[in-house]
This record gives C-alpha cells, structure tokens and sequence, in this order.
DNA sequence: TATTAGTAAGTGAACGTTCGTTCACTTAAG
DNA sequence: CTTAAGTGAACGAACGTTCACTTACTAATA
C-alpha cells in the first residue's frame, strides 16, 4: 500500500495558520487552503475530518509545542524568581521567534474554537504552574494569592508586550520594538509586585 | 420623505456583535443577520456599504464606548493611585457589565479588522492616558518606563481577569468568578511594582 | 384641512460566486 | 495484485450583494 507524504500535513497545517493569521478564521477556506498548500481540496479530508478538525487538531498541537517550549528547564521546585525568569524568556523567545503561531493561538483563544480545546492538553501544564505557584507561597517567596490572580499578573503583561511587537505598534499605533532590556524591566515589577515585603 | 427608523440600525449593530460573540467572524453572514435583527438583507446595505464597513463602524462605537466609560472621572492630573484605581474600577466594571461588547472587542482586537479601526478613535485616549503617566513620573509618584510597559503591567492583568470572568473558567478550565476583592488584590499588587520603593 | 407629488426607507427574490464536502477515478508503493 | 494516497470535477448550500418594487413619511399644493 501506499505511504502518507509526511510533509503533506505539515505543509497543510502550516499554511492554515498563515491563511487564519492573514485574513482571520473568514479567509480560511479549504479551496484556498488547498492551493496554498498545492494539494487537491480532497487530499485534506484525508488527514482531517471536516474544517473544523483541522482547525481544533492545528490549534492543540500548537498549544502543546507552546507549552513544551515554555517547560523548556523549568522545575516546579525552583526558587520562584528563578523559575519566572526562565518562564518569561521561554515565553518571550519562542514567541518572538514565532509570531505566526503567537497570531494564530491568540485569534483561536478568542474565537469559538477556544472552548474546544481542551482541558486535556492544558491540565498537564497547570498541574505544573500550580505546584510552583503553592510552593512558592509556602516558602514564602510570594504572598498568598488565587491561581488565576497569579497568572494575569505575572503573564499577561508579558503577553501584551509580544503583542505590541508582533503588531510592530504600541498604543496609539505608535512603531514598537520589544527589546530585552524592557522585557527585563516589566518581569523586574512583576516580581517585586508578587514577592512578599520584607519586614 | 420617509425618515429612518432610528432603532433598525440599533438593532443591526447589536445582533451583529451577539452573532460575531457566539459564532465568530465565521458566524457573521448578512442573510442571518437580517434575520436576527428581522429586517430584510438588503436593509443593512442602506446603513453600511458592505460586511467590511458594517464591522468596522461596530468596533469605532464600541471602541469609543468604552473608552468613554473608562474615562468617567477621570482627570490625567489625578494623583496615580487615585487614578489608577478609576480605570480598574471603570473598566471593570464596563466589562462585567458589557461582556458581549468585552468579548466582541476582543476577537476584533486579534483579527485583521483591528488594523482598519483607529488611529483616530485612539489617539485621543492614548494623550490623556501619555499625560498621566508621564506627570506621574515626574512626581516619582511612578517608576520610569516606556508607556508600553506601562500599559502592560497596568492593564492586561485586568483584562485577563475579566476573561476569565467571561469564560467562567480560570486556568485548566476550573470553575471561576471575578469578585471584588481580586480585582483590589491584583491591582494592589500592581501599583506596588510600579511605585518607587521609598528609600 | 384634505390631497397629492416626491423621495428615501425598506423589501423579497434573485444574481453570480464561493463555500465545505464528496465522488469516481488514477497513481504509486508494499 | 492490493490498497490507501491523492486527484479534479462536481454537488447543493450558503455567501455577499443588487435590483425592481412597494411602503410610509414629508412637504408643497389646493
């Protein structure tokens, strides 16, 4: 019998993103798809099973890469400055480096599809966040606060920020460059934010 | 000559944001549209030249909505605290009152939509959001930073809160509800990261 | 005050196009 | 030879938009 071309799905699943990244979940037509793609409107029902498949199955795997980059020599038991250092930079740098896949998650947490994807690929990695998080409150090193309190202060700044530079604008649309050196200022008041006050 | 009923345009503009919220940009199709607002496909075209335009003038009024509602009480000379904590409040409180508008400006603000709406309805805003951090700064009533990373910390930790809020769901999807008292623990923590440390 | 002419609001059906998906078929590898 | 990969053409449905038409209101006229 005959293989699958390996690189049949990849380049399908790639150029869906570029297509979603473009013109948005409307400018992802499977016609359109195809020929991006350079196969037969039919060869994509082989790998997926409807348009909404392809979309669910593109954006889960890019979760999970997200998240395997993100775990990239992290620990749970770190010290807490030390592991939301390594968290930001994961973050920022695999973002920075791909800023297709930082678009498209962003367009597809925002969308209906957002709630079908799911609790399984997420569970895994907030059992993760979730004991750093506790363990850091119990030594201490950051005042006791809700899981979901934590994690808006201490990621979505970083989140806006790669947003600015993907967008190439700040506020007011004015031209934006994320550099290091501000990444380093907004994690540095992230933290002395959540640390507990010396007494 | 006949006038315009003033609530048909109302009413279009409405069910386009409750069509958009539920099923996407996708979701938004003219001919359901007239239907959900019960007027004929071809009435829409006497308000909005086209889908494009009838999105885009959406998201300008809705933009400027809320920026109204941000600024209510607003004055840029405010000491930062105090005005820090007017646009939390005024933003949380737009938010958890207006989650359809919350959600519908948020799938506009990560879709290629979001280019074509503003310089003009921002730039105001963004001036008198300029003025304040950069008097706050000048009275070491606040740290020095770029206004990106101003607006970063400041504010996407807030909106994060308000999504989960809309979501009902926080991080892996357990159950949860935006009270009071985070939205005072957040931006408690917040303004302690942004504010000199007093030597 | 009653009538009417004029005009823009508002309509339902219809336009051509594009959509998601399938089918009958060919191709290529085990 | 068998089997699944892969195809181009074709399907009905839904799309955005328009058109010929009716409706309802204003304002001028009588």
């Amino acid at each position: 019998m005959r293989p699958r071309d390996a690189d049949k799905e990849r380049i399908i699943k790639t150029k869906a993103i570029e297509l979603i990244v473009k013109d948005g979940f409307d400018g992802l037509s499977m016609h359109k798809l195809a020929k991006a793609a350079g196969v037969s409107p039919a060869t994509i029902y082989i790998y997926f099973k409807d348009r909404d498949d392809l979309i669910i199955q593109v954006g889960m795997e890019e979760e999970l890469k997200m998240f395997d980059a993100t775990l990239k020599g992290f620990e749970p038991n770190m010290p807490f400055e030390e592991g939301m250092r390594v968290q930001w930079m994961n973050r920022a740098h695999y973002f920075l480096e791909n800023p297709n896949q930082m678009h498209f998650m962003e367009q597809l947490k925002h969308s209906p599809y957002h709630h079908q994807i799911g609790a399984r690929t997420k569970s895994n990695f907030s059992n993760i966040m979730s004991q750093f998080v506790h363990r850091a409150i119990d030594n201490k090193e950051l005042i006791q606060l809700p899981i979901e309190v934590f994690w808006a202060i201490s990621f979505a700044p970083l989140y806006q920020l790669v947003k600015f530079h993907i967008n190439k604008k700040g506020i007011s649309g004015s031209p934006f460059v994320l550099e290091d050196q501000s990444i380093d200022l907004a994690l540095t008041i992230v933290l002395k934010g959540l640390k507990p006050t010396i007494q």
